[in-house]
DNA sequence: CGGTTAATTGACCCACTTCAAGCGCGGTGG
DNA sequence: CCACCGCGCTTGAAGTGGGTCAATTAACCG
């Protein structure tokens, strides 16, 4: 069953970036498929499967992720709800990562049908979905500059701030303050670091006060100098509303 | 003057991926703007701007870079001809990023105007666009992965086999051999790493010769030993003829 | 031939890794 | 109700990949 309701983070989500026409929800409703649950850690999508749906990220948190030879992990993207896990599955057809869940989470499936019948009657939300890819470029570049050019404790620090507006901008936190089930294994997975050493760089942020982490409740208390720290800007977010 | 050869590079990038028919191609042309040409080491396109148009590269490398508070730069992209150096300012408007070219370069402009009637009247064609860009996207995850979880060998290694695969794709390189107008310093920028150290993981793929690096001048002697070292298989180039 | 930019080399340093051990805590089963 | 287990967090010690600084050489160029 699929309750209109369940794509309000998403549609928050393009609306933080133009509007959208009442068809245009209704088109978006009609291509949603079905709802599917994961447990924590659970695999949606392994790399090298050819998917025939896109799955639309509703609570909790997901990852995309690489081993390597070696069996090192590195996860290359996180998602908020909101979020399309694979939508470039669409026009990539085969998964060059695979897609795993940080939390207990549930998706809304898009049949690869149904988005194509989008693009063939809906070009103005044809290129919001373009966009949501676009926008996965984006964040994918600011993570490339943070891990090559800053230090380990500047790339923690851009990642919570990064972290921090992608979920309040669907309302998801406030305050300054959010949680993340994530540990720090993982964390040294996104930031390309051993869990030893993030650990460390956490403490080293504790002992700044910049941020206050206690379990996956985590807290800015003074944003403008953790933003600082991580060279943090939103600009790579994209939250400008413009006729796209 | 738009001369129609100009955009066979372009065509055959596509082509390697789906076919195009020729109402397709012509669309294209049709939509093809001005002819521009920029010296080496000038930028296309700067951080922050508000382009109208979106430019194909026709001749020459250019890269996509930015530069962190410490005047650090990391690039996050490499560009080669039939490569769109900017499609994605189509649909995030303003530019996350610079382009710079590499070498002295040709490219052709396409008009955002032109690109949304493309995507009014020719829903494939629209889908190829989109997957030019989910192609870089896939390129940045790459790297990601390369730059968090291998050492500066492998990950040199692996940009030396993406790279010719590349160019050998669109037919700018053969038997192993390349062109590439990229200084050391500018390598380090792409890898996240010194100068210094560029030269002397460099000199240690030259020891095993695993690369013959003069001047500008690539080769490449044993390729799979190349790619093993720098865990280069080509599937994120998606180089596969399918329905898209 | 001087001037400039790129490649190279050496010496020293440090950010981060690895290995290893200990700790805290929630969950489970007897 | 408690003993035990396992996972995630924390800490220490030692090693190393890559950075920085500085000087030299090579290649090019007008």
């Amino acid at each position: 069953m699929i309750i209109e309701s369940m794509l309000d983070p998403f549609f928050r989500r393009l609306e933080l970036r133009d509007t959208l026409s009442n068809e245009e929800k209704l088109a978006l409703q009609r291509a949603a498929h079905e709802h599917r649950f994961y447990k924590a850690s659970a695999d949606l999508v392994v790399q090298g499967d050819y998917p025939d749906v896109s799955s639309l990220l509703l609570t909790g948190l997901t990852s995309r992720y690489n081993l390597t030879d070696r069996g090192f992990r590195q996860i290359t993207a996180i998602h908020v709800p909101g979020d399309f896990v694979d939508i470039h599955s669409f026009t990539l057809k085969k998964m060059d990562h695979s897609v795993g869940a940080l939390s207990d989470v549930a998706v809304l499936t898009f049949p690869h049908a149904a988005l194509q019948e989008i693009t063939e009657k809906f070009p103005h939300l044809t290129r919001l979905l373009w966009l949501m890819s676009t926008l996965d470029g984006a964040i994918h570049r600011r993570w490339l500059v943070a891990m090559g050019r800053t230090s380990a404790t500047e790339h923690l620090a851009h990642f919570v701030c990064e972290t921090y507006m992608r979920l309040e901008s669907i309302g998801l936190a406030s305050a300054h303050r959010m949680v993340l089930p994530i540990t720090q294994e993982e964390l040294g997975d996104v930031l390309g670091l051993s869990a030893v050493h993030v650990n460390r760089v956490l403490q080293d942020l504790r002992r700044q006060d910049a941020v206050r982490w206690i379990g996956n409740e985590i807290e800015i208390p003074d944003w403008a100098r953790l933003a600082a720290l991580g060279q943090f800007d939103g600009d790579h977010l994209f939250l400008e509303r413009l006729p796209r």
